[in-house]
DNA sequence: GATTAAAGTGACACTTGTGTTACTTTTGTT
DNA sequence: AACAAAAGTAACACAAGTGTCACTTTAATC
């Protein structure tokens, strides 16, 4: 009984990536968006109640598909799989980071502390995931003593955001970061 | 022959700055810094053609700063005493990277194409310094061979930003990123 | 005290974005 | 064919930002 759609959720959640990705939180609006996707603004308030919500819903659905990936970490038994496994994802996942950074700009108000809630529960079972990595690593002793839980997955999280300026090949330049965090810079 | 100032460019800079961080580049207005700085909008007109000249202006008198103090690593002959002004340096000016990266952010046009030009030329002069001290510690075989240095000096500038969530104190937070920088979380 | 010129203000016309609403279009169901 | 209902549009009133310009204020100089 009802007319076809011309864009999908999925087609709105493409673009807004794009968009937050190239213009930052406070550069996204809906004028872009609806230009990007040329449809009329009003048509996304049909779906989303304003910028932050669609914006909030967008994060949690990444960060369902980042989480359903990242709990495969599981499968691995040995510490080394893990660390591997994690690196490669992140790095295959590289917008995760800077994603949720623009998701820490939403400012918070009445209308989207449930949303913002609910996200903020979706970084808890990434970190509760990353924390059980980081507890086998302590019990197998492979972690240096005086380093912090916070700063490992600190470091790695950050290392996908180091620019790389001089267009050194993505294999290349990620297994120069894996060796940078495992082993430092220094000989 | 000339009334007193009101507000100064530093004031300027100073609320520049702190709105430039707090709001990034595109949630900063002048609309926002003249009430900051509790004078008209216009006023600052008098100083600044439009947002663009006020943020490259401000970029180009933070890095002369940071250049000065920059400069001062060819006084330490050694590596180790290059290493530790850099890091220490870095630490202390902690606003220097995210300040670089929202400056990547202004979009280029005939009106700022000099600016940039000029702002780009003191990221080259700061990577010369940084390049010295690189070339002296390739020199003397300190750096693993295997990472490049664009990854070297791109990690020291990043791990800034790794955000601190725990609130680990200051000096034992700077203690542990250099020493992963240096010889990574694996013992 | 009058003059001068820089410093600062406030209002104007303009642009871009928001959220709402009455409206039109489309398509399956009766 | 008529209808129902969801999908989409276009226009409205509003808010916040821009750049400009005629104006006022202030203080040094004659």
């Amino acid at each position: 009984m009802a007319r076809e759609r011309k864009f999908s959720t999925d087609d709105l959640y493409r673009a807004t990536k794009q968009l937050l990705l190239q213009n930052g939180y406070e550069g996204f609006s809906f004028s872009l968006l609806a230009e990007d996707l040329d449809i009329s603004r009003g048509a996304i308030y049909k779906y989303f109640d304003n910028r932050e919500e669609l914006i909030i819903n967008f994060m949690k659905y990444e960060m369902n598909i980042f989480l359903e990936e990242l709990k495969q970490i599981e499968r691995y038994d040995s510490f080394e799989g893990k660390l591997t496994y994690l690196m490669d994802l992140i790095f295959k996942n590289s917008t995760i980071p800077q994603l949720i950074e623009i998701g820490q700009r939403i400012p918070l108000n009445e209308k989207v502390k449930k949303g913002i809630f609910e996200l903020e529960n979706l970084h808890l079972v990434m970190y509760k995931y990353l924390q059980g990595f980081i507890e086998q690593g302590r019990k197998e002793q492979r972690f240096r003593d005086s380093v912090p839980d916070p700063l490992i997955l600190g470091v790695i999280f950050q290392s996908i955001l180091i620019p790389n300026h001089h267009g050194i090949s993505q294999s290349e330049w990620v297994r120069s970061i894996k060796e940078v965090l495992c082993y430092g810079f220094l000989k």
